[in-house]
Formats: C-alpha cells, sequence, structure tokens
DNA sequence: AAACCTTTCACCCGAAAGTATGAATTGACC
DNA sequence: GGTCAATTCATACTTTCGGGTGAAAGGTTT
C-alpha cells in the first residue's frame, strides 16, 4: 500500500521530467501548452481509469458483508457449500476462476489489480486445498466439484 | 530408433556389470544361482512388459489405416471433422486429451513412450493450430471446439 | 489487547512449460 | 525414385509455474 504511493510519486516524477526533457531538446517551444496540456490529460485521464477501477474493485468485495459466506453474491449456493467446505476463499475462488478461463498468473494479476506474487499466492493455497500438483488439475478438479459458474461451452 | 538399440545394449552391460560388482564385492557367493536368475528375470520381465506396451502401442495405430481420417475409431465421426478442419493429426489430439485431463508433460511422454521433447513438439504444434499460447487455453478452446471425448464431469 | 484469518506482497530457487531450429525416419502418394 | 506430411527427437533458450519463507496490514473473534 506504501509502494503504491511511491508508485504514484515516482510516476509523476518521470511525467515532470519528461516534460522538462522535451522542453530543453526539441523545438515545441511554440505549441507547448496545448501540448502540455495534451499529455498531462492524457496520463491523469489513464490514472484515473486505473485507480478508478481499482477502488470499485476493492468497494466490490467490502460492500457484501466481508468474508462471511452467507449473502455472497458472486457464486449459486451450492457452490458456497463447496467452498467452504475446501476452506477456499473468495478471493481464492476468484483465481481459480480466472485459471480455469486459461489466464496466465501475470493476466489474473492485471485483472485483479494485484502483484503477480499475490496471484502466486493464491493458486498455490488453492492447488493445496484442492490436493492437485498443476493448474491443469486444477481446473479438471473444480469441474469435478462445480466449483466453476457455468460457462455452458456445449454447443456444437 | 538407433538410440533405443544403444539404450538396450547400454542397458545390458550395465546388469552384467552390476552383477560381476556384487560377485567380487560380497559374500553371496553361495546363493548366487537363485540371486543372478532373480535379478535377471525381474529385469527382463521389466524390459519385456516395457516393450511389449511399447509395441503394442505402435500396432494400435499402424492398425487403423495410418493417418486417413475415414475409418479411424478413437475418435466420434463430428470430432474427426474438427480436427482435419484444423489440421491436427491423431497424434497431436492424443497429446491434447491428456493435457486435458491435467497430465504434465513428462507423464505424457511416459504414457505415450515419448520424449519429452516430442510431447513438447506436439504441443506447441497444437497450440498454434488451436491459436493459443497456453496448455490451459487450450484446454478451453477444445471443450469450445468439442475436441474431447465426454469426460461425463456434470455430476452433483 | 491478543489470537487469528484473510489478503497482500516480496525474494529466492527449482521445475515445468513453451519457442525456435534443425534433423532423421517412416509411410503414403505420384 | 522423389516428394510430402507425420512422427520422432535433440539442443538451446526464455518464460511461466510452483514451493518455501517471511512479513505487513486489516478485520474478526474472544
Amino acid at each position: 500500500m506504501k509502494r503504491t504511493i511511491v508508485y504514484y510519486g515516482i510516476a509523476l516524477a518521470l511525467l515532470l521530467g519528461f516534460l522538462k526533457y522535451i522542453e530543453y531538446h526539441y523545438i515545441i517551444k511554440d505549441l507547448s501548452m496545448e501540448f502540455y496540456l495534451g499529455i498531462v490529460a492524457l496520463f491523469f485521464s489513464g490514472l484515473g481509469v486505473w485507480a478508478g477501477l481499482r477502488w470499485a474493485n476493492k468497494h466490490e468485495k467490502s460492500a457484501k458483508s466481508a468474508n462471511s459466506p452467507t449473502t455472497t453474491s458472486t457464486a449459486p449456493p451450492d457452490v458456497e457449500a463447496s467452498l467452504s467446505k475446501l476452506g477456499i476463499s473468495k478471493r481464492e475462488h476468484e483465481v481459480l476462476c480466472l485459471i480455469a478461463e486459461g489466464h496466465s498468473n501475470q493476466e489474473i494479476a492485471d485483472q485483479l489489480f494485484l502483484s503477480l506474487n499475490t496471484v502466486k499466492s493464491h493458486s498455490s493455497n488453492l492447488f493445496s486445498k484442492l490436493d492437485v500438483k498443476r493448474r491443469t488439475q486444477a481446473i479438471q478438479r473444480a469441474k469435478e466439484l462445480g466449483l466453476l459458474p457455468e460457462t455452458d461451452a456445449t454447443f456444437g
């Protein structure tokens, strides 16, 4: 969390440095105002989208009674039972679903706004809880146990 | 193929060397006959089983009209169409099925009596034909396209 | 407050997976 | 005999996975 702030700072510093750099090394001083504004607008809109998504992501889970598996609406009731029986947390279940969709750990990390290491931790715990060694086996296992949302891949 | 013969030779040489070694270094000369026979019996029965399995494996495919996808009975007729449409060979399909069952490349190699490198080659070609990057995606893809034998994991 | 769980993340290391390239063999087809 | 695709395998290299350990932050429970 503290690191995130540091990253923000570094990103801002880099932006400022970049602006100064182009100011002194190129001949765009005449259209500097528009250019600056454009750069800054792009940067901050990107940052805003990112932060907004992340914030929304954080509140999606805190808004639904934290971690007591009673009123969570992410998964159907029967799935809930299997999950809690195996001691699989909500976050781990999310990771499991994404694994089953064929995503790499890095992709999952990007999608859930997590570090790669975190995804690894989750999947590692997941595997021991599912009693499997590989993610491919985890997919099999999860399908057997009905832990995955029906993707309905059974068409012709 | 030539390598296999060389390996056989090496294995036999090692066996002989081992027998000679225990003959000169231990005091089991008295029960040598039974011991020798036991070792040899174990070794050759193991080798026999292995060779037999391998031979059976080889003839399983040559016995069914080589590679024309007309009378092959490994997969249902509808699957055949999808496979040939994607240019997936029979061997590749075998590998694909084992991948979908959650096996590692090494396990697949052992099961099909192939080298690890060969399995990698097959899976690599498979991935490009399925237009995927990872084996987990290949599983997804194969299920979507109905390329896998029904494992019926849809029970409660 | 203390014990506990969940979630997050870092670092290291070894194993597995995947890519690229080249090559030998075999059977089919012409 | 020559061509072609399929199969097999090697070698080398990069990326991804997975295990193990430790730790920090936030929430729950007692």
